[in-house]
RNA sequence: GGGCCGAUGGUCUAGCCCGGUAGGAUACCGCCCUUACACGGCGGGGGUCGCCGGUUCAAGUCCGGCUCGGCCCA
């Protein structure tokens, strides 16, 4: 074996390998009647670029399979991508410059695309050493399959009564032309103007802040908080708005800020969400303000103008006319098109006809599944119990976009009614497609309209526990495999992913998703804050692979806590390189003495084999506890603690003698097959953690012996792999070694070189120990005579 | 404003559910190239476990209050 171990080479060979037909039968989900373990991984979205976050979740996901291989079951790791969605869209729009006129060509870009971006990503997870069974689960929401399985179950809904149509407020950003989903929003800070502007009342008048007087038009009432004891006689009065003159109410509402601007504040349709809350409760009228290319609409002499030009025109008008009684600079944040695109322009809520999913009524059932599931950690229950408490609208499905699988209803202009396709015609297109029928069922009417609008890509993803587990195709083995046993994600998508998963999966089927939970927190930058291209503190998996190999890696983001956020730190990789290396060396030393499979003989085990052999044992036990409550940090901690500290530091050094020069052939031989059931045991534990290293040690020393063809179906260790041993003698030789070497290091006096004659003092039931192993002791300090006697511990060199 | 999480040597963190000498890594200092490993070994210093109170023979751990951070929602 080599002095150095060297992570890249030897990883990237069995990341080949365990790609090849070979060693396929490892990872493949056989379906052959064995107990199975379903795995529900996140389809990352398809950006091109595996980020650490990837990495994280792949790992977690990677060695759970792993493990529960060697724990002796039908294992189904799949991997999905999510495809479909505006960054795409946008970057094909602005990078490749193709126009979203043509849906079909502007589709087919957006495939091309993220089939490219696919490539980069699979990669990047293959150089981890993640393995799932991409040959047979590999699956992309932009498929014609898996639009086959979306439209299905939404279909299905549909019968169930659950979806419906209604015009409703979007996201709107001007600038892209498109509707926003409310995560692509923020909050960005910007400078703004507080115009004070006087609405008529009765003989005089009230003065209201605001910052978008362009929005008059479309004001439909006035509230004040009804705690606000200025305002307390105006409730229910009427007052004119300026300008447009139209006569509004004025209501009482706790959501009034009291400190903003006067305390009273005008409800347009929409100047921002609290308006369409608003608009929603006191049931107000709408009026349409804006237009898609971000224009004035029904402002009189205002049309065509755009909102800024509006906004300066109607603010010099109200001065104009002594309707403006000040003007204050302010620092106001502004809800802007921010997420994965630079484009930050403010949003605008434009009415659309949009497609809706019942679940405001739908509460207690997926509360009633929170309950059902094993959450890891237990805490991170209360998050979507909050969540979904706080429901205030049903979910709106539609996206006005064009790379989306498109929403498989007709309806009926006339009168609104409803047409779904025929099951067995799908996918459809309702655009191309015809509809089933020709005519409306309900009105007669033949006006029958297509729906160009595409599904929100969480209708997509939140399907995944039914498409990994053939709910779509194969009844047989749904039934055996639904419930999936874990779904693995993370915390920032407790209230997209997971509840919605959770309420289709429900409907669907009338059973939850998933037995368990895992949920894992966000690798942050070195700085401790997220980590973003503009900050400049990103670090990606690559770069770590690459300095120090992937097993490394892997060992560093298991040792984090699950759940919990944290800074990406260098020092635990380079720890587990230098881990790695110590398991190396340490198999290049035991790889001297291991050339037959040497069993124990428990009769011939000497106080330290005892004792090794029990601190094993209870390892075993520890790692197999963490490792089946997805504790991986704890099992990580006892491995390299265990293998580095006990094993390497003491046990190796004290069976040095009995090595190279020992007394007899028994004595020489348990040792030797003490060291190979160690290493054996151990890398077993530690494949599923570092499985590049564990393979290449197990192949160039136990394949021969031991006849698996991967580490990887080799048995996980159990406890009963090991006897009951009673290590305490054995303990007391290791501490008196470690003290004698200490008193060395005191003296000066290097390790290797001879002492004629040693004291050691102790009390009467640690001499005995120590007298057994008396040889032992002097060969590994190399000490010529020892005296042991009675007395207050202490040791005496010569 | 609401919810959740966190606060442990210089730094990062384990331990908290189930109370009993505070563990590891890293950095720092000293000694040692001992036939697996100097990407190593041995040793050392450094912590009133955020603050206040309570329960207890005993509190980092349980209970109550507070302060400061982070995340999410509004």
């Amino acid at each position: 074996m080599e002095k150095l171990y060297s992570p890249r080479t030897i990883e990237e060979k069995w990341q080949r390998a365990w790609l090849s037909p070979e060693y396929y039968s490892v990872f493949k989900f056989k379906n052959d009647g064995r107990p199975t373990f379903i795995i529900d991984t996140p389809p990352p979205f398809t950006s091109g670029e595996l980020h650490m976050g990837h990495a994280y979740w792949s790992v977690i996901n990677d060695t759970i399979a792993r493990y529960k291989r060697m724990k002796g079951f039908d294992v189904l790791l799949p991997q999905g991508w999510d495809t479909q969605g505006l960054p795409t869209e946008l970057k094909v729009q602005y990078k490749w410059k193709i126009p979203k006129d043509n849906r079909e060509l502007f589709r087919s870009k957006c495939i091309e695309w993220t089939k490219i971006m696919i490539e980069k990503m699979k990669e990047g997870m293959i150089k981890l050493g993640y393995r799932p069974d991409w040959e047979q689960f590999e699956y992309k929401t932009m498929d014609r399959e898996y639009w086959r399985a979306v439209q299905y179950s939404l279909i299905l809904m549909f019968e169930k009564g659950l979806i419906y149509k209604k015009e409703f407020p979007v996201h709107w950003c001007s600038k892209c032309g498109t509707a926003l989903a409310q995560a692509e929003t923020g909050y960005i800070q910007r400078k703004g103007k507080l115009y004070y502007i006087k609405f008529r009342m009765d003989n005089g008048y009230i003065l209201i802040g605001t910052t978008r007087p362009e929005l008059l038009n479309a004001c439909v009432a006035i509230a004040v908080n009804p705690k606000d004891e200025r305002y307390k006689n105006i409730i229910g009065k009427e007052v004119e708005v300026p300008i447009f003159g139209q006569k509004v109410r004025i209501l009482q509402d706790e959501n009034v800020d009291p400190k903003f601007g006067t305390g009273i504040v005008m409800i347009c349709t929409y100047g921002d969400e609290q308006d369409i809350k608003w608009q929603q409760r006191y049931n107000l009228p709408i009026i349409k303000a804006i237009d898609e290319e971000g224009r004035m609409i029904n402002a009189k002499e205002y049309n065509g103008l755009k909102i800024e030009e509006a906004r300066e025109r109607i603010a010099k008008d109200l001065r104009d006319l002594g309707f403006l009684e000040k003007e204050e600079e302010i620092l106001h944040n502004v809800l802007a098109h921010t997420e994965r695109s630079d484009c930050m322009t403010p949003i605008e809520f434009l009415i659309k006809d949009q497609w809706f999913l019942k679940s405001k009524e739908l509460k207690d059932m997926v509360k009633e599944e929170a309950e059902r599931m094993q959450w890891i950690p237990k805490y991170m229950k209360q998050r979507l119990i909050d969540w979904i408490n706080n429901i205030e609208w049903d979910w709106v499905i539609s996206r006005q976009r064009v790379f989306g699988t498109p929403i498989p209803f007709w309806y009926c202009r006339n009168c609104g009614f409803i047409i779904p396709p025929k099951k067995e015609d799908l996918p459809v297109d309702t655009t191309k497609d015809k509809p089933p029928i020709n005519y409306c069922p309900n009105c007669n009417s033949e006006d029958i309209s297509g729906t160009s609008d595409v599904c929100d890509c969480w209708i997509d993803s939140s399907i995944t526990p039914l498409i990994i587990t053939g709910f779509f195709k194969n009844k047989e083995i749904f039934n055996k495999a639904y419930p999936v046993d874990v779904r693995q994600q993370g915390h920032d998508i407790i209230r997209t992913w997971l509840y919605y998963t959770v309420l289709r999966c429900r409907i669907l089927t009338n059973n939850g998703p998933f037995k368990s939970v895992v949920i894992n927190g966000h690798i942050l930058g070195p700085d401790g804050s997220r980590m973003s291209k503009s900050k400049g503190n990103v670090i990606m998996p690559e770069e770590g692979i690459s300095k120090y190999g992937a097993d490394s890696l892997r060992q560093a983001l298991l040792l984090l806590t699950l759940g919990s956020d944290f800074p990406f730190r260098w020092e635990p990789v380079k720890y587990g390189k230098s881990f790695l290396q110590k398991l190396w060396s340490s198999v290049r030393f035991a790889s001297q003495f291991i050339n037959d499979k040497i069993e124990i003989n428990y009769e011939n085990l000497s106080d330290i084999d005892k004792w090794i052999l029990s601190r094993l044992r209870n390892v075993i036990k520890i790692v197999s506890e963490a490792m089946e409550n997805y504790q991986f940090h704890i099992a990580v901690d006892a491995l390299q603690q265990f293998y580095w500290h006990d094993f390497c530091d003491q046990y190796i050094e004290a069976v040095k003698p009995r090595l190279y020069n020992s007394k007899n052939q028994d004595d020489f031989n348990t040792a030797r097959a003490v060291i190979y059931k160690v290493i054996w045991v151990f890398i077993r534990m530690f494949a599923p953690i570092c499985p590049h290293i564990t393979e290449e040690i197990y192949h160039r020393i136990f394949k021969e012996y031991e006849k698996f063809i991967s580490i990887n179906i080799a048995p996980y260790p159990t406890m009963n792999e090991i006897p009951e041993l009673d290590g305490d003698n054995g303990e007391k030789v290791i501490k008196i070694i470690a003290k004698l070497r200490t008193k060395k290091v005191e003296r000066r006096v290097s390790l290797s070189s001879p002492i004629k004659y040693a004291v050691v003092k102790d009390r009467k039931e640690m001499l005995d120990a120590y007298r057994r192993n008396e040889w032992l002791i002097k060969e590994v300090l190399h000490i010529e005579k020892i005296d042991f006697l009675e007395g207050e511990p202490s040791l005496e060199l010569e």
